[in-house]
RNA sequence: GUGGGUAUAGCUCAGUUGGCUAGAGCGCUAGGUUGUGGCCCUAGAGGUCAAGGGUUCAAUUCCCUUUACUCACCCCA
């Protein structure tokens, strides 16, 4: 027996409608923001992700999947999305066209972890990204976006949770100051945090550990530190968010895990789905396209994990779509019945229903049966007393009544 | 990478203080007379009791190891 690799789901045909239901909703979504869909491939050169993601981040130094293909370059499977639209934006001169770029996807992310609940080696991620402005009101469109995602899906409880991180100017200012800071109290942190001292003091902050979160509170805010244009970006985000009546906390301690984010970062949490709350996360990354070979270009997005939304709609009780069922099943129970079948089930499906009919040859009451658990709406008995007078009798499920119908009215009488 | 928990039928779970053919409910298949679903009844199929080793006359039950799953840390969606 081979099962499936850990840390990965198959999406099973009793659950697809579930998929389809929140696509379906967010592309919409997406349509009404003026969003297109942009698809990339879902492995890339190694060297993309180095540069763009940053080699010192955990998702990188840790959690990718890499290997040499046939021709020795080293590839790896998407461990996030925006590098690869961010790759096709240089790489496609998108650019060139009107700006801004406004691109939509759906992909799989790779990510070699300790699988938990709502965390998997192999996710699925909605994404956003808008390229070539720099304007707060772009940040606060891409968090439009998902705020109406959530609104549609019935999904209200979420906090919204931002901070700016700065530009790399004044986050330099910072990092020393919050180096010099925590120099005075490293003794009494934790070890991965002493690790981050020198690497990368901001993960400090983020850092669970209760006598690292106890020093936390006093740590210089970052808020304080940025320079006045992003301080000014800044304001005028929370300034719109309030304009539109959206809810936010400003929480100075989150630091998103990509290195490329600059100034708006922003994550929506759910404390209905265990440890791994964060629905969406994302912000700002002006530097990006310009790491991975472009001319510098401002840029904001988010990804989204759709596992983790139906999660949450799941155990909020909200809906997530329903089944779709055959509006007929044809049962042939004579000879006669089953030679014609197939070619009425075919008129019946091009004239659009759907149709579904005895492929195991089993019993009118099998068939019933199966018909009344696939939730059938009606069933079309071809039995030998009608057929002789080119008649099949019509079954409403819901109501148990049958009647006689005349072949050629059968599609009429099917519509109403 | 670090910790904790679990492992008996397709699913949810009983059970044996070590002892003949290992159970239930649900699900699946077929029936309950001649061509009609849902409720009810009957029967059937389906298990190397996670795997390997040890103790024992005897292990699914006790011990050890491994694996898988799961939750949490870390990190993230």
């Amino acid at each position: 027996m081979i099962n499936i690799p850990k840390g990965t789901k198959d999406m099973l045909p009793n659950e697809a409608f579930k998929w389809h239901y929140v696509q379906n909703k967010i592309s919409n979504i997406a349509r009404r923001f003026c969003i297109n869909e942009i698809r990339t491939p879902v492995f890339e050169h190694t060297e993309l992700f180095l540069r763009g993601v940053g080699e010192t981040t955990d998702i990188v130094s840790k959690e990718m999947y890499t290997f040499l293909d046939k021709g020795e370059r080293s590839i790896t499977l998407k461990p996030e999305g925006t590098a690869g639209v961010a790759r096709a934006f240089v790489e496609s001169s998108l650019y060139a066209n009107p700006q801004p770029t406004k691109m939509y996807y759906f992909t799989p992310v790779f990510r070699y972890e300790k699988p938990q609940n709502g965390r998997l080696r192999e996710h699925h991620q909605f994404g956003i990204e808008f390229f070539g402005s720099p304007e707060p009101m772009a940040d606060v469109e891409v968090i439009m976006v998902a705020k109406t995602i959530f609104n549609e899906l019935g999904i209200t409880d979420l906090t919204l949770n931002i901070n700016s991180i700065g530009c790399p100017k004044c986050r330099a200012v910072y990092n020393q100051v919050l180096k010099q800071f925590f120099a005075k109290n490293i003794d009494k942190m934790c070890q991965t945090c002493k690790e981050r001292l020198d690497k990368n003091p901001l993960r400090i902050l983020d850092c669970k550990e209760e006598r690292c979160t106890e020093i936390n509170k006093d740590a210089p805010v970052v808020l304080d530190y940025l320079c006045d244009d992003c301080k000014n970006h800044h304001n005028q985000v929370m300034a719109l968010l309030d304009s539109l009546n959206i809810a936010y906390n400003v929480n100075p301690k989150i630091v998103r895990g990509l290195d490329y984010y600059t100034k708006t970062v922003f994550e929506f949490v759910s404390n209905k789905i265990g440890a791994q709350g964060t629905v969406c996360g994302g912000g700002r990354y002006d530097g990006l396209v310009e790491q991975v070979g472009g001319k510098p270009t401002p840029a904001v997005g988010f990804g989204m994990g759709i596992e983790r939304l139906l999660l949450t709609l799941e155990n909020l009780g909200l809906p997530v779509g329903v089944e779709d069922c055959p509006d007929v099943y044809v049962a042939p129970i004579c000879e006669q019945g089953k030679q014609m079948c197939l070619k009425l089930v075919m008129n019946l499906r091009n004239s659009g229903f759907s149709v579904e009919t005895d492929l195991l040859s089993r019993s009118l009451k099998a068939q019933m049966k199966f018909a009344n658990k696939l939730n059938a709406k009606f069933v079309v008995i071809l039995g030998e007393e009608e057929l002789q007078n080119n008649n099949v009798t019509v079954k409403n499920m819901a109501t148990g009544e049958t009647s006689l119908v005349a072949l050629e009215n059968l599609v009429l009488n099917l519509g109403r």
